[in-house]
DNA sequence: TCTGGGGTCCTAGGACCC
DNA sequence: TCTGGGGTCCTAGGACCC
Protein backbone atom coordinates (compact mmCIF):
# COMPACT_ATOMS: atom_id res chain seq x y z
CA UNK A 1 0.00 0.00 0.00
CA UNK A 2 1.41 3.49 -0.97
CA UNK A 3 2.53 6.40 1.79
CA UNK A 4 0.48 8.99 3.55
CA UNK A 5 1.48 11.73 0.95
CA UNK A 6 -1.08 13.88 0.52
CA UNK A 7 -1.85 17.08 2.78
CA UNK A 8 -4.48 18.75 3.50
CA UNK A 9 -3.87 22.43 4.89
CA UNK A 10 -6.74 24.67 6.33
CA UNK A 11 -6.27 27.99 8.10
CA UNK A 12 -8.78 27.76 11.14
CA UNK A 13 -11.47 30.39 11.78
CA UNK A 14 -9.71 32.10 9.16
CA UNK A 15 -11.19 35.93 8.31
CA UNK A 16 -11.78 35.91 13.04
CA UNK A 17 -7.85 34.66 13.18
CA UNK A 18 -6.46 37.81 10.71
CA UNK A 19 -8.39 40.08 13.06
CA UNK A 20 -6.89 38.57 16.05
CA UNK A 21 -3.75 39.06 14.52
CA UNK A 22 -3.57 42.79 13.87
CA UNK A 23 -5.74 43.45 16.65
CA UNK A 24 -3.69 42.38 20.43
CA UNK A 25 -7.08 43.46 22.03
CA UNK A 26 -8.74 40.57 20.31
CA UNK A 27 -6.91 37.70 21.09
CA UNK A 28 -8.25 35.00 23.36
CA UNK A 29 -11.93 37.14 23.00
CA UNK A 30 -14.90 35.93 21.19
CA UNK A 31 -14.82 37.78 17.64
CA UNK A 32 -17.45 37.45 14.76
CA UNK A 33 -16.63 39.00 11.58
CA UNK A 34 -19.82 40.43 9.64
CA UNK A 35 -22.60 42.36 11.68
CA UNK A 36 -25.78 41.12 9.59
CA UNK A 37 -24.94 37.82 8.87
CA UNK A 38 -21.81 36.11 10.52
CA UNK A 39 -18.87 35.49 8.12
CA UNK A 40 -16.63 34.08 10.60
CA UNK A 41 -16.54 33.21 14.16
CA UNK A 42 -13.16 33.11 16.35
CA UNK A 43 -12.99 29.55 18.31
CA UNK A 44 -14.09 31.69 21.51
CA UNK A 45 -17.10 32.77 19.72
CA UNK A 46 -17.74 29.06 18.27
CA UNK A 47 -18.07 27.60 22.14
CA UNK A 48 -20.87 30.05 22.23
CA UNK A 49 -22.67 28.03 19.41
CA UNK A 50 -22.08 31.02 16.66
CA UNK A 51 -21.80 29.63 13.52
CA UNK A 52 -21.04 30.51 10.02
CA UNK A 53 -24.15 31.95 8.12
CA UNK A 54 -26.07 32.23 11.12
CA UNK A 55 -27.39 35.62 11.69
CA UNK A 56 -26.04 38.74 13.64
CA UNK A 57 -28.70 38.88 15.63
CA UNK A 58 -28.87 35.58 16.80
CA UNK A 59 -24.92 35.44 17.06
CA UNK A 60 -24.93 38.14 19.76
CA UNK A 61 -27.81 36.68 21.74
CA UNK A 62 -25.11 33.29 21.99
CA UNK A 63 -22.45 35.24 22.42
CA UNK A 64 -23.13 38.78 24.04
CA UNK A 65 -19.64 39.30 25.02
CA UNK A 66 -18.32 38.74 21.33
CA UNK A 67 -16.92 41.52 19.68
CA UNK A 68 -18.15 42.35 16.14
CA UNK A 69 -15.91 43.60 13.67
CA UNK A 70 -16.33 44.34 9.74
CA UNK A 71 -14.54 42.37 7.41
CA UNK A 72 -11.68 43.46 5.53
CA UNK A 73 -11.77 41.72 2.64
CA UNK A 74 -8.08 43.18 1.64
CA UNK A 75 -6.74 42.11 3.82
CA UNK A 76 -7.94 38.47 3.97
CA UNK A 77 -6.70 37.93 0.27
CA UNK A 78 -3.35 39.32 1.49
CA UNK A 79 -2.60 37.39 4.43
CA UNK A 80 -4.08 34.08 1.52
CA UNK A 81 -1.45 35.12 -0.85
CA UNK A 82 0.79 34.86 1.94
CA UNK A 83 -0.35 31.20 3.30
CA UNK A 84 0.19 29.87 -0.60
CA UNK A 85 3.43 31.59 -0.88
CA UNK A 86 4.56 29.04 2.44
CA UNK A 87 2.96 26.63 0.54
CA UNK A 88 4.33 26.93 -2.84
CA UNK A 89 7.83 26.97 -0.73
CA UNK A 90 7.00 23.55 0.67
CA UNK A 91 6.05 22.21 -2.32
CA UNK A 92 5.56 22.59 -6.08
CA UNK A 93 2.26 20.10 -6.02
CA UNK A 94 -0.25 22.78 -4.59
CA UNK A 95 -4.10 22.76 -5.20
CA UNK A 96 -5.71 25.96 -4.28
CA UNK A 97 -9.31 25.17 -2.60
CA UNK A 98 -10.55 28.29 -1.91
CA UNK A 99 -9.02 31.27 -0.09
CA UNK A 100 -8.08 29.48 2.85
CA UNK A 101 -7.30 25.71 2.02
CA UNK A 102 -5.45 23.74 -0.04
CA UNK A 103 -4.20 20.11 -0.90
CA UNK A 104 -0.13 19.38 -1.06
CA UNK A 105 1.32 16.50 -2.74
CA UNK A 106 4.44 15.99 -0.83
CA UNK A 107 5.10 12.70 -2.13
CA UNK A 108 8.39 13.23 -3.85
CA UNK A 109 10.15 14.99 -0.93
CA UNK A 110 11.44 12.48 1.39
CA UNK A 111 14.38 12.38 0.26
CA UNK A 112 14.81 16.58 0.56
CA UNK A 113 12.41 17.56 3.08
CA UNK A 114 11.92 14.02 5.50
CA UNK A 115 8.53 12.24 5.40
CA UNK A 116 5.09 13.75 4.95
CA UNK A 117 4.43 14.53 9.09
CA UNK A 118 7.42 16.44 9.38
CA UNK A 119 6.48 18.25 6.32
CA UNK A 120 3.50 18.97 7.85
CA UNK A 121 4.94 20.00 11.27
CA UNK A 122 6.97 22.04 9.45
CA UNK A 123 4.55 24.04 7.27
CA UNK A 124 2.44 24.72 9.80
CA UNK A 125 5.50 26.12 12.20
CA UNK A 126 6.01 28.45 9.16
CA UNK A 127 2.71 29.70 8.72
CA UNK A 128 2.66 30.59 11.86
CA UNK A 129 6.30 32.05 12.04
CA UNK A 130 5.81 33.95 8.71
CA UNK A 131 2.09 35.14 8.79
CA UNK A 132 1.32 35.08 12.14
CA UNK A 133 -2.16 32.14 11.98
CA UNK A 134 -2.96 29.00 13.34
CA UNK A 135 -3.32 26.88 10.48
CA UNK A 136 -4.57 22.89 10.67
CA UNK A 137 -2.99 20.12 8.29
CA UNK A 138 -4.54 16.36 7.64
CA UNK A 139 -2.22 14.18 6.21
CA UNK A 140 -3.43 11.07 4.05
CA UNK A 141 -3.45 8.81 1.14
CA UNK A 142 -6.10 10.41 -0.21
CA UNK A 143 -7.51 14.01 -1.07
CA UNK A 144 -10.75 12.98 1.15
CA UNK A 145 -9.53 11.60 3.98
CA UNK A 146 -6.74 14.29 4.34
CA UNK A 147 -9.30 16.66 4.21
CA UNK A 148 -11.81 14.37 6.63
CA UNK A 149 -8.77 14.33 8.71
CA UNK A 150 -7.73 17.94 9.49
CA UNK A 151 -11.76 18.50 9.85
CA UNK A 152 -11.28 16.28 13.16
CA UNK A 153 -7.79 17.71 14.03
CA UNK A 154 -9.56 21.64 14.32
CA UNK A 155 -8.29 24.39 15.87
CA UNK A 156 -4.74 24.24 15.61
CA UNK A 157 -3.88 20.53 15.09
CA UNK A 158 -2.54 17.86 12.82
CA UNK A 159 -3.32 14.36 12.22
CA UNK A 160 -1.63 12.01 10.12
CA UNK A 161 -3.88 8.91 8.86
CA UNK A 162 -1.35 5.76 8.42
CA UNK A 163 -2.44 3.99 5.63
CA UNK A 164 -3.17 0.96 7.68
CA UNK A 165 -5.65 2.98 10.45
CA UNK A 166 -7.71 4.24 7.63
CA UNK A 167 -11.12 2.38 7.90
CA UNK A 168 -10.36 2.27 11.74
CA UNK A 169 -10.24 6.24 11.49
CA UNK A 170 -12.64 6.87 9.01
CA UNK A 171 -15.91 4.22 10.09
CA UNK A 172 -17.06 5.61 13.20
CA UNK A 173 -17.25 9.24 11.99
CA UNK A 174 -20.76 10.83 11.71
CA UNK A 175 -21.64 10.87 8.01
CA UNK A 176 -21.77 14.68 8.06
CA UNK A 177 -18.00 14.44 8.45
CA UNK A 178 -17.88 13.19 4.23
CA UNK A 179 -17.25 15.57 2.23
CA UNK A 180 -19.90 16.15 -0.21
CA UNK A 181 -23.24 15.19 2.67
CA UNK A 182 -25.14 18.34 3.52
CA UNK A 183 -28.32 18.54 5.15
CA UNK A 184 -30.26 17.07 2.57
CA UNK A 185 -28.08 13.87 1.95
CA UNK A 186 -27.58 13.60 5.89
CA UNK A 187 -31.55 13.64 6.36
CA UNK A 188 -32.14 10.78 3.40
CA UNK A 189 -29.28 8.58 5.49
CA UNK A 190 -30.84 9.39 8.82
CA UNK A 191 -34.17 8.12 7.20
CA UNK A 192 -32.13 4.68 6.44
CA UNK A 193 -30.87 4.25 10.18
CA UNK A 194 -27.43 5.40 8.80
CA UNK A 195 -25.53 7.68 10.85
CA UNK A 196 -21.54 6.34 10.68
CA UNK A 197 -19.23 6.24 7.81
CA UNK A 198 -18.59 2.51 8.64
CA UNK A 199 -22.56 1.82 8.09
CA UNK A 200 -22.91 3.68 4.39
CA UNK A 201 -19.74 1.44 3.84
CA UNK A 202 -21.51 -1.93 4.88
CA UNK A 203 -24.56 -0.90 2.39
CA UNK A 204 -25.11 -2.22 -0.89
CA UNK A 205 -24.64 -0.14 -3.45
CA UNK A 206 -27.96 -0.77 -5.36
CA UNK A 207 -29.68 0.76 -1.67
CA UNK A 208 -27.44 3.56 -1.77
CA UNK A 209 -28.26 5.10 -5.37
CA UNK A 210 -32.02 4.12 -5.41
CA UNK A 211 -31.86 6.57 -2.57
CA UNK A 212 -29.55 9.41 -3.41
CA UNK A 213 -29.38 8.96 -7.51
CA UNK A 214 -26.37 6.58 -9.37
CA UNK A 215 -23.51 9.14 -9.34
CA UNK A 216 -23.96 10.57 -5.72
CA UNK A 217 -24.50 6.85 -4.31
CA UNK A 218 -21.81 5.47 -5.72
CA UNK A 219 -19.49 8.32 -4.75
CA UNK A 220 -20.70 8.09 -1.26
CA UNK A 221 -19.77 4.20 -1.15
CA UNK A 222 -16.42 5.05 -2.63
CA UNK A 223 -15.71 7.76 -0.40
CA UNK A 224 -16.79 5.28 2.80
CA UNK A 225 -14.50 2.89 1.93
CA UNK A 226 -12.01 5.91 1.52
CA UNK A 227 -11.48 4.96 -2.57
CA UNK A 228 -10.53 8.13 -3.86
CA UNK A 229 -8.06 8.26 -6.75
CA UNK A 230 -7.87 11.54 -8.14
CA UNK A 231 -4.47 13.71 -7.89
CA UNK A 232 -3.40 16.91 -6.56
CA UNK A 233 -3.90 19.23 -9.80
CA UNK A 234 -1.89 22.21 -10.21
CA UNK A 235 -3.15 25.50 -12.00
CA UNK A 236 -6.94 24.98 -11.88
CA UNK A 237 -8.62 28.17 -13.29
CA UNK A 238 -11.78 29.63 -11.86
CA UNK A 239 -14.85 28.70 -14.36
CA UNK A 240 -16.99 31.46 -13.43
CA UNK A 241 -16.58 34.88 -11.33
CA UNK A 242 -20.08 36.43 -9.87
CA UNK A 243 -21.42 39.53 -7.70
CA UNK A 244 -24.74 39.54 -6.19
CA UNK A 245 -26.59 41.74 -3.76
CA UNK A 246 -29.76 41.19 -1.02
CA UNK A 247 -32.15 43.56 -1.25
CA UNK A 248 -33.70 43.01 1.81
CA UNK A 249 -37.46 43.31 2.16
CA UNK A 250 -37.87 46.79 0.99
CA UNK A 251 -39.64 47.22 -2.86
CA UNK A 252 -37.25 48.49 -5.38
CA UNK A 253 -37.93 50.45 -8.58
CA UNK A 254 -37.35 49.13 -12.02
CA UNK A 255 -34.73 52.33 -12.00
CA UNK A 256 -33.44 50.93 -8.37
CA UNK A 257 -32.86 47.75 -10.25
CA UNK A 258 -30.72 48.97 -12.89
CA UNK A 259 -29.05 50.66 -10.77
CA UNK A 260 -27.37 47.72 -9.44
CA UNK A 261 -27.24 45.49 -11.96
CA UNK A 262 -25.13 48.45 -13.45
CA UNK A 263 -22.85 48.00 -10.17
CA UNK A 264 -22.68 44.49 -10.42
CA UNK A 265 -21.95 44.04 -13.86
CA UNK A 266 -19.72 46.55 -13.60
CA UNK A 267 -17.82 44.89 -10.63
CA UNK A 268 -17.56 41.38 -12.21
CA UNK A 269 -16.65 42.76 -15.51
CA UNK A 270 -13.49 44.58 -13.43
CA UNK A 271 -12.17 40.99 -12.38
CA UNK A 272 -13.06 39.48 -15.25
CA UNK A 273 -10.40 42.00 -17.18
CA UNK A 274 -8.09 41.74 -13.95
CA UNK A 275 -7.89 37.91 -14.77
CA UNK A 276 -7.17 38.42 -19.03
CA UNK A 277 -10.32 36.48 -19.12
CA UNK A 278 -13.52 36.93 -21.43
CA UNK A 279 -16.82 35.35 -21.00
CA UNK A 280 -19.96 34.02 -22.74
CA UNK A 281 -22.43 33.77 -20.72
CA UNK A 282 -24.49 35.76 -18.22
CA UNK A 283 -26.37 34.03 -15.75
CA UNK A 284 -28.66 36.10 -13.72
CA UNK A 285 -29.92 34.80 -10.02
CA UNK A 286 -33.06 36.04 -8.29
CA UNK A 287 -34.05 35.21 -5.00
CA UNK A 288 -37.65 36.32 -4.10
CA UNK A 289 -39.85 37.27 -0.79
CA UNK A 290 -41.35 33.54 -0.41
CA UNK A 291 -37.22 32.35 -0.79
CA UNK A 292 -37.49 30.28 -3.68
CA UNK A 293 -35.01 31.35 -6.31
CA UNK A 294 -34.54 30.93 -10.25
CA UNK A 295 -31.42 31.70 -12.25
CA UNK A 296 -31.67 32.86 -16.15
CA UNK A 297 -29.03 32.28 -18.82
CA UNK A 298 -27.76 34.04 -21.55
CA UNK A 299 -25.25 32.47 -24.03
CA UNK A 300 -23.57 34.89 -26.74
CA UNK A 301 -21.69 33.53 -29.71
CA UNK A 302 -18.33 35.71 -29.07
CA UNK A 303 -16.79 35.82 -25.85
CA UNK A 304 -16.09 39.51 -24.65
CA UNK A 305 -14.57 41.50 -21.27
CA UNK A 306 -16.54 44.73 -22.49
CA UNK A 307 -18.82 45.83 -20.07
CA UNK A 308 -21.12 47.48 -22.81
CA UNK A 309 -22.21 44.08 -24.23
CA UNK A 310 -22.31 41.84 -20.87
CA UNK A 311 -24.51 44.70 -19.12
CA UNK A 312 -26.94 44.68 -22.57
CA UNK A 313 -27.10 40.85 -21.73
CA UNK A 314 -27.65 41.48 -17.81
CA UNK A 315 -30.42 43.85 -19.04
CA UNK A 316 -32.27 42.01 -21.32
CA UNK A 317 -32.45 38.85 -18.83
CA UNK A 318 -33.72 41.39 -16.02
CA UNK A 319 -36.29 42.19 -18.58
CA UNK A 320 -37.10 38.98 -19.29
CA UNK A 321 -38.37 38.06 -15.25
CA UNK A 322 -39.93 40.89 -14.84
CA UNK A 323 -43.09 39.55 -14.52
CA UNK A 324 -41.63 37.03 -12.02
CA UNK A 325 -39.99 40.21 -10.27
CA UNK A 326 -43.37 41.53 -9.98
CA UNK A 327 -45.35 38.37 -8.90
CA UNK A 328 -42.51 37.48 -5.49
CA UNK A 329 -41.32 40.11 -4.71
CA UNK A 330 -37.32 40.22 -5.19
CA UNK A 331 -34.95 39.85 -2.14
CA UNK A 332 -31.83 39.12 -4.24
CA UNK A 333 -30.08 39.68 -7.36
CA UNK A 334 -26.71 38.45 -8.65
CA UNK A 335 -25.20 37.78 -11.99
CA UNK A 336 -22.56 35.30 -12.87
CA UNK A 337 -20.29 35.18 -15.92
CA UNK A 338 -19.40 31.85 -17.22
CA UNK A 339 -18.09 29.41 -20.32
CA UNK A 340 -15.04 31.69 -19.69
CA UNK A 341 -11.76 31.92 -22.24
CA UNK A 342 -8.53 33.87 -21.62
CA UNK A 343 -8.32 37.25 -23.34
CA UNK A 344 -5.93 37.45 -26.62
CA UNK A 345 -4.43 40.71 -25.74
CA UNK A 346 -3.05 41.58 -29.70
CA UNK A 347 -1.44 45.25 -30.36
CA UNK A 348 -1.38 46.45 -33.91
CA UNK A 349 0.32 49.16 -35.07
CA UNK A 350 -1.28 50.58 -37.72
CA UNK A 351 0.44 52.87 -40.00
CA UNK A 352 -2.61 55.15 -40.35
CA UNK A 353 -6.15 55.00 -38.93
CA UNK A 354 -7.70 53.78 -42.27
CA UNK A 355 -10.79 52.07 -41.74
CA UNK A 356 -9.78 49.61 -44.85
CA UNK A 357 -6.33 48.88 -43.32
CA UNK A 358 -8.40 47.98 -40.06
CA UNK A 359 -10.84 46.05 -41.03
CA UNK A 360 -8.13 44.05 -43.43
CA UNK A 361 -5.65 43.45 -40.56
CA UNK A 362 -8.87 42.25 -38.21
CA UNK A 363 -10.15 39.84 -40.96
CA UNK A 364 -6.64 38.50 -41.13
CA UNK A 365 -6.36 38.15 -37.29
CA UNK A 366 -9.63 36.28 -36.97
CA UNK A 367 -8.98 34.24 -39.88
CA UNK A 368 -5.64 33.05 -37.34
CA UNK A 369 -6.71 32.93 -34.09
CA UNK A 370 -10.69 32.42 -34.91
CA UNK A 371 -13.61 34.97 -34.81
CA UNK A 372 -14.14 34.72 -30.89
CA UNK A 373 -10.74 35.56 -29.66
CA UNK A 374 -10.39 39.15 -31.55
CA UNK A 375 -13.72 41.17 -30.26
CA UNK A 376 -11.92 44.68 -30.62
CA UNK A 377 -9.87 46.68 -32.13
CA UNK A 378 -8.23 49.48 -30.69
CA UNK A 379 -5.99 52.41 -32.64
CA UNK A 380 -2.79 52.67 -30.80
CA UNK A 381 -0.34 55.96 -30.96
CA UNK A 382 -4.00 58.40 -30.76
CA UNK A 383 -5.00 60.07 -27.78
CA UNK A 384 -8.26 59.96 -29.46
CA UNK A 385 -7.82 57.07 -30.28
CA UNK A 386 -11.14 54.89 -30.24
CA UNK A 387 -11.73 51.50 -29.66
CA UNK A 388 -13.50 49.75 -31.92
CA UNK A 389 -15.90 47.25 -30.97
CA UNK A 390 -15.98 44.15 -33.12
CA UNK A 391 -19.04 42.68 -31.88
CA UNK A 392 -22.38 42.43 -33.04
CA UNK A 393 -25.17 44.82 -31.14
C1' DT B 1 -33.12 41.91 12.53
C1' DC B 2 -34.86 35.37 9.49
C1' DT B 3 -31.03 34.52 5.32
C1' DG B 4 -24.10 36.87 2.78
C1' DG B 5 -21.28 36.61 -0.91
C1' DG B 6 -18.34 33.91 -3.29
C1' DG B 7 -17.78 29.54 -5.65
C1' DT B 8 -17.95 24.05 -7.59
C1' DC B 9 -20.05 20.08 -9.63
C1' DC B 10 -23.97 17.25 -11.24
C1' DT B 11 -28.42 16.21 -13.60
C1' DA B 12 -31.85 16.38 -17.03
C1' DG B 13 -34.37 17.80 -21.03
C1' DG B 14 -34.51 19.89 -25.55
C1' DA B 15 -32.38 21.42 -29.88
C1' DC B 16 -29.51 20.22 -33.31
C1' DC B 17 -26.19 17.50 -36.04
C1' DC B 18 -24.28 13.25 -38.11
C1' DT C 1 -43.21 7.62 -42.72
C1' DC C 2 -41.04 5.75 -38.99
C1' DT C 3 -36.98 4.27 -36.80
C1' DG C 4 -31.88 4.25 -34.42
C1' DG C 5 -27.72 5.71 -31.69
C1' DG C 6 -24.22 9.03 -30.43
C1' DG C 7 -22.53 13.47 -29.51
C1' DT C 8 -22.46 18.57 -28.29
C1' DC C 9 -24.40 22.75 -26.66
C1' DC C 10 -27.64 25.44 -24.01
C1' DT C 11 -30.71 26.21 -20.15
C1' DA C 12 -32.51 25.52 -15.50
C1' DG C 13 -32.31 23.67 -11.13
C1' DG C 14 -30.25 21.41 -7.01
C1' DA C 15 -26.83 20.16 -3.54
C1' DC C 16 -22.89 21.45 -1.42
C1' DC C 17 -18.62 24.05 0.21
C1' DC C 18 -16.08 28.05 2.61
Amino acid sequence: MSEATILHADLDAFYASVEQRDDPRLRGRPVIVGGGVVLAASYEAKACGVRTAMSGGQARRLCPRAIVVEPRMSAYSEASKAVFDVFERTTPLVEGLSIDEAFLDVGGLREISGPPGRIAAKLRRDVREQVGLPITVGVARTKFLAKVASGVAKPDGLLVVPPDGELDFLHPLPVERLWGVGPITARKLHALGITTVGEVAALQESTLTARLGPAAGRHLLALALNRDPRPVRTGRRRRSIGAQRALGRTRRTRQELDAITIALIDRVCRRLRAAGRCARTVVLRLRFEDFTRVTRSHTVPQATDETAALLATARRLLAAAAPLIDERGITLVGFALTNLSDSTALQLALPFDEPRALDTTVDSLRLRFGSAAVTRAVLLGRDDGPTVPLLPD
